[in-house]
RNA sequence: AGCCCCGUGGUGUAGAGGUAGCAUCAGAGACUCUGGAUCUCUUGGCGCCGGUUCAAAUCCGGCCGGGGCUACCA
């Protein structure tokens, strides 16, 4: 019986759950994640490997990692290695089971064999155009190629030398025999193998003949004893081939189940895309961290489990969908606030000088690391008499709701005083320098007399602080649907604020023990990590995205009045 | 034009004949040594037409709308 309290699935896990009660595949579930490792893997694939790893982790299940590489030219080992990487990163483990579809050859061969010895496949001389011509349309029928009915032994004679590189290249290719007006053009004979004189990544030159997708990934679904082949939406209309191919050869039979794949706003997912912006030099290589791909947002400063619950909270259904940035962001920052240890960082500098604290004298404040993790403790800050407080955190002519630093205004530093401001320094027009006074008796950043103070500002002592590098991400498109735009071509449309670098950024001692890719954030300022092109000299950081920040707004809507 | 898939707040999803829920976004407020976090509240939705039924987001029919399919790619 169903349970009465079933809480909420997706279409794929009651499918799963069906299965399980009727028993369809003894109770086993076995996915499976395979890539063609032609690219580097982005959000997109994150879906796909949460969903096959994940259903597998929760049914108690298996889920293989599987490289679909039958087509030589366009695959690569750099490919296989980053995805392994990634889909590490992410946090899933394939135990001993990474296969590659080249590892089925052999099988593949034999089953085509079998499959043209039943009659159901043949060689086929046409050149590709005239394929393409007798296929019909999707309105009209096709016709049948003048080779479809000679003698199975030719076929297979034919097969067999095509195997042994007696011919060129497109010479011929082995189609099944189906339906020439089927009204689903992938079942008009498709094609089975073709000849590729090329060298695979793992077979060598072992082969000359490669299966195509239809009659390759059935048969490593069957051969791994997959139960639930989980794939995207243009798919769909393969499946009937899918079942076909297996039926015929009397296989074990995984169901093809197909869902929608991620699209997210303000970017862009398709690896051809990726491509061209790679290429053309609008992005900084693959692992640019403005980029939707795996290695580009850990760069970034993503982490594995902001990346994991997000996919998980999308949902999965067969419905065309955009889902909004903002939600990513959401899912990193509500992961981000209890994992990142704080510290305190001056993006854009305003010196100020307390004018009533003594020249040589340092002390130090203990800083709280996480608020929202006990177990992180605490840090010690030097703070001194000249101090380094955010260009935007002070202003002569403070408009309504502003409540920092102005003029005679009292605010509190971070742990540390109360500061009263008693002077803007002006050169040329342009505030250079703060004069302000402390009050002693704020000591840790409390007064006595219980007053209070409207905000609190993050600080960097100038003798102590470090300089870093900072480079500024933003979203990569000005518009949230780059691709849907009649008019333009997406790459008109790049952001050109995507990415701004800061060099003279001051940054609290404490930041240097942090090694490359570590996450933190700079209070008030958002969330950052290290650049692996950190060096000794060189301290490069990425914000990966900003604090909410209503203050933005407000003076957003302020400019607009 | 043929075949296949899909229509629930702005966005992403739940619902399986009986009070349309959750999340995000947006707006308002409380609290705060991060204008962060947290907490409270508010706006907003079943594509359309008909049928079945005491009762339809749900079942049936028609329409409208969106997407996919004509590689020797995957």
């Amino acid at each position: 019986m169903v349970s009465l309290e079933t809480p909420s699935k997706d279409f794929i896990r009651q499918i799963i759950d069906e299965d399980n009660r009727t028993g369809k595949y003894d109770g086993r579930v076995h996915t499976r994640f395979p890539p063609e490792p032609n690219g580097f893997l982005h959000i997109g694939h994150a879906k796909s490997i949460c969903l096959n790893f994940g259903i597998a982790e929760e049914y108690g299940g298996k889920c293989n990692l599987r490289f679909d590489d039958t087509n030589p030219l366009k695959e690569e080992d750099v490919y296989v290695k980053s995805m392994i990487e990634d889909i590490k990163w992410l946090g899933f483990a394939w135990e001993d089971r990474l296969y590659f579809g080249s590892d089925y050859f052999d099988q593949m061969y034999d089953y085509a064999v079998q499959l043209t010895k039943d009659g159901k496949a043949y060689v086929d001389e046409m050149s590709a155009e005239e394929i393409r011509e007798y296929r019909g349309s999707v309105t009209r029928p096709g016709k049948e190629s003048r080779y479809r009915d000679r003698p199975v032994e030719e076929s297979l004679d034919l097969f067999e030398r095509m195997r042994a590189g007696e011919f060129a290249d497109g010479q011929m290719v082995l189609r099944a025999k189906i339906d020439m007006s089927h009204p689903n053009m992938n079942m008009r004979d498709p094609v089975i193998y073709r000849i590729l004189h090329a060298s695979h990544h793992n077979t060598g030159d072992k082969w000359c003949v490669y299966p195509m997708y239809d009659w390759a990934h059935g048969l490593e679904d069957s051969i791994e004893r997959i139960t639930h082949s989980i794939c995207t939406l243009e798919f769909e209309d393969h499946r009937p081939l899918y079942d076909w191919f297996l039926e015929q050869l009397g296989v074990y039979r995984p169901i093809q189940i197909e869902f929608a794949r991620l699209n997210l706003t303000y970017t862009v997912m398709s690896k051809r895309k990726l491509l061209e912006l790679v290429e053309d030099g609008h992005v900084n290589g693959w692992d640019d961290p403005r980029l939707p791909t795996i290695s580009g947002m850990r760069r970034r400063g993503y982490s594995p489990s902001a990346i994991r619950t997000f996919c998980s909270r999308i949902g999965v259904a067969k419905v065309h969908s955009i889902v909004d940035f903002e939600f990513l962001e959401h899912c990193l920052r509500d992961n981000l606030n209890k994992t990142s240890p704080r510290f305190m960082g001056v993006l854009n500098p305003l010196r100020v000088v307390l004018e009533n604290y003594p020249e040589d004298k340092v002390e130090e404040f203990e800083a709280i690391n996480n608020p929202e993790d006990e177990s992180a403790g605490t840090r010690n800050v030097p703070f001194s008499r000249v101090l380094y407080i955010e260009r935007d955190d002070f202003m002569e002519d403070p408009p309504k709701k502003f409540y920092r630093l102005a003029p005679g205004r009292e605010v509190r530093f971070r742990y540390a005083y109360l500061v009263t401001c008693k002077e803007a320094v002006k050169e040329n027009g342009e505030v250079v320098e703060l004069r302000c006074t402390i009050d002693p008796e704020t000591r840790g950043g409390n007064a006595p007399d219980g007053r209070k103070v409207k905000s609190t500002l993050h600080w960097v002592s100038e003798p102590h602080a470090l300089d870093a590098k900072v480079h500024l991400y933003d979203r990569l498109f000005t518009v949230p649907d780059p691709l849907g735009q009649k008019e333009a071509d997406f790459k008109d449309l790049i952001n050109p604020d995507s990415l701004k670098v800061l060099t003279s950024c001051k940054v609290e001692p404490a930041v240097r023990n942090l090694k490359a890719l570590d996450r933190f954030q700079f209070e008030r300022l958002g969330y950052f990590c290290v650049d692996p092109d950190t060096t000794e000299e060189d301290l490069v950081l990425n914000r990966t995205v900003e604090l909410r920040d209503p203050w933005a707004k407000i003076r957003k809507q302020q400019r607009k009045e």
